[in-house]
DNA sequence: ATATTAACTAGGAATAATTCCTAGTTAGTT
DNA sequence: AACTAACTAGGAATTATTCCTAGTTAATAT
């Protein structure tokens, strides 16, 4: 994989942000650094740094996000405001009686608790 | 929400397999009873009844695909073939630290479990 | 049984997300 | 400096899904 400007800003992109962006969201930031950059070279560049074990794809509803954090985590969706927050469990033996139980060996799993965040809550007490 | 033989037929095959089928899998073998059904009427009742809590709709890769069985339960995706699992863990404490460690309201999860199915293992060995 | 009508249908057009294509450019190597 | 494989922008193509419309029908009321 080849350094380019375009990829390195991506990657930095990404990295610097806390939320759980689309590669819409992302090209419209990475514009802002060179506005020339087309949809398509976001699109290139996410898949390969995914494929290379760089950023981590998530799955949304159908829809395609990408998280620049690589630590194991889990992921929170609030039902209501649709915004993903990272949540840390030790979730390192949920997993071990799959091989035995149903002859899979195991290389990873994902996680996605839903529910409601803070935030919706508390607007819901108000109304 | 009304009967129609074509919602009937939709639902019907869709508990009749083990698999996870996407709406297309689902299009041709309704059409097998029902030549003249379209597309969209296929995908017009798959969300419908996925709104209406009789199926499930799971995400795998960012496609949807449909799950006939409601009873709690997680999936296993084969890495190699793509195929999904069922896999009945028993998780439901999985979740209880996360209302006070983030104050999230939890309503559910997903697990979706990673891995080589044993048919995949087994062709390996073999080659 | 007949009338009523809201919810349905088929077929096809529209939309949206993602990938593919092409000719030109450039990062890294020699 | 020359070389070239990997890159880029821009736009076309593809794919999955939804939307639209005119006609049909399941469920209810008379
Ligand atoms: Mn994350
Ligand atoms: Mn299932
Ligand atoms: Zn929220
Ligand atoms: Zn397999």
């Amino acid at each position: 994989m080849r350094f380019s400007r375009q990829r390195d800003i991506v990657l930095n992109v990404l990295q610097r942000t806390e939320s759980h962006p689309t590669a819409e969201w992302i090209f419209d930031q990475v514009k802002r650094e060179i506005p020339s950059i087309s949809l398509g070279t976001v699109y290139r560049n996410l898949n390969q740094l995914a494929d290379g074990g760089i950023i981590q794809r998530i799955f949304d509803n159908g829809h395609v996000r990408y998280d620049g954090k690589m630590d194991q985590h889990d992921h929170f969706r609030c039902i209501r405001c649709q915004q993903i927050f990272d949540v840390h469990l030790r979730l390192e033996d949920i997993t071990k009686n799959i091989p035995q139980d149903y002859g899979f060996k195991v290389t990873g799993y994902a996680l996605e608790i839903r529910g409601e965040c803070h935030q919706c809550q508390t607007k819901e007490t108000e109304q």
